[in-house]
Parts: structure tokens; sequence; C-alpha cells
DNA sequence: TCATTAACTGTCG
DNA sequence: CGACAGTTAATGA
């Protein structure tokens, strides 16, 4: 935390999209234009209306992307780890972000103007051909995912939530490396956050996962993958 | 420590 | 299943 990466050239995070083009004829003028920043928790860096100024990269921390609807409900559309774009969908479509983005620890951010994303896009097709390739796949997630939330109860829903954070962040002596309030948990699994107090409970006590405080661990992740598998691969 | 917020539980529509 | 109310636990100034 709080280390300064002075050129991508320097940095370690090959998660991250640009990272093998990064010694790129023509790249190094943009990158080194990009700012890369740190946030403190809870800090929101992108903000539901207000002008699209570029896109981020998560080059530590963890964020949860989200949108709000109209009576303060928020719908949180994915959780972002270290590597991961944000913002790439306002750019060059819109002119105001549609999402906020906050992040959920300390976090390293990185900046880039959507005129210097737009001149290394321009400069080499193939890192257009991987986003376009990354736009496709999270089009192809956003579909699947619609169709099974409407098909899915609350308690599977709340399951899946936890098997998405798992998936995305792994555990730690067991734990998920996130701890989501009840809340944030609820605006994931798109329901209340009484609803998830009592399907996280009801999960307790069948022994498929363990709370200490915010701190979940899912004991029994096969099970719990069963539970929800019915709703993988059906319809057309 | 006190005050505020989050978590939990029961009940109702 | 969501909304509300009441209670308890956790957090932080």
């Amino acid at each position: 935390m709080n280390r300064y990466v002075s050129s991508c050239g320097d940095c370690t995070n090959d998660a991250c999209l640009i990272f093998r083009y990064k010694k790129e004829e023509g790249l190094s003028e943009p990158i080194s234009r990009r700012r890369t920043f740190n946030c403190r928790k809870g800090q929101d860096f992108i903000m539901e209306g207000a002008p699209v100024n570029g896109l981020y990269f998560v080059l530590e921390g963890k964020v949860k992307v989200f949108m709000t609807g109209f009576a303060g409900k928020k719908q949180i559309i994915r959780l972002a780890g270290p590597g991961e774009i944000i913002g790439h969908r306002g750019f060059g479509t819109r002119d105001v972000y549609q999402i906020t983005a906050t992040t959920l620890d300390d976090a390293v951010l990185c900046h880039f103007t959507s005129e210097d994303f737009q001149e290394m896009l321009q400069l080499h097709p193939q890192l257009t051909f991987d986003l376009m390739h990354l736009y496709a796949k999270e089009l192809d997630k956003s579909e699947t995912k619609i169709k099974q939330f409407s098909q899915m109860t609350v308690r599977e829903r709340v399951i899946d939530s936890l098997l998405y954070i798992l998936r995305k962040f792994k555990e730690k002596a067991g734990y998920l490396q996130v701890t989501l309030s009840r809340q944030e948990l609820a605006d994931l699994a798109g329901t209340t956050d009484e609803q998830v107090t009592r399907v996280l409970s009801a999960l307790k006590k069948e022994g498929l996962i363990h709370l200490s405080g915010k701190r979940i661990a899912l004991k029994q992740v096969e099970i719990l993958k069963e539970e929800i598998s019915s709703h993988f691969f059906i319809g057309s």
C-alpha cells in the first residue's frame, strides 16, 4: 500500500489489460500521462451523473460498482480487484457515468483520460481487440445474470453472491477476503439487509457457512454450488 | 464512556 | 418476500 508506481513499465500487475502492451511503441507517451493515486476506504472515485473523464484501473485494493435506483435502492453491478478496469462502459458512448464506484479497502488506482486511452487504442489494434473481447465477455455474463436473477429465490441469490465473492477475491484463513456489510450483500443479491441476515443465519444453522462478525467462511462450497446449479445452463 | 449505526428478530400485508 | 418496528450488538468519537 501507498507505493507509487511511476510508470507502467515498473508495474508488476499482469492482470491489467495494458500490462502486455506497456513497452509497445508509442504507448509510453499516453502511459506517462496516466495518474496513479491512493484512495482511502469508502471513497467514491466515480459518481453517477458526473461527466465521463476517462477510465480507471485498480492497481491495489477492492472496489464496488453500483447503480442507484429511484427509492435510493442500490444494485451492485460488480466487484473489482487488482487489474480490473472501471468506467469503461461510459468510454466513448456516454457523457456522464451511469455508475458509482466506491473503494472497499484502501486502494491504489490508475486513471487514464479518455483522450489518452483513445490514442492508445488507435495506435494498437491488438489492445482494441482485447478491450472488445472484454466487453463481449461482460455482456455475456450480464445477460446470463439477468436471466438467472429473475428465476432465483432470495436464498439462492445470496448464495450466488457469496460464491461470486469467493470466485473474485478468494479466501484467507477460511474467510472471504472482503467483508461486506449486510446492506452491501443485499445490494449485491438484490434484496434487503433483513433477508440477508436471515439467509446467513439459516446457512449457519445448516452448517454450510460460519459467521464471525462481518466475516464469512464458506464451509461447504460444493453443497452451496449444488443448491444454485439448477439455474445454470437452462433456457436458450 | 456515550451516541450513532449496523445487525438481528418478529410480525404483518 | 418486502416493509416496519423493536431490540441488541458493534463501532467510533
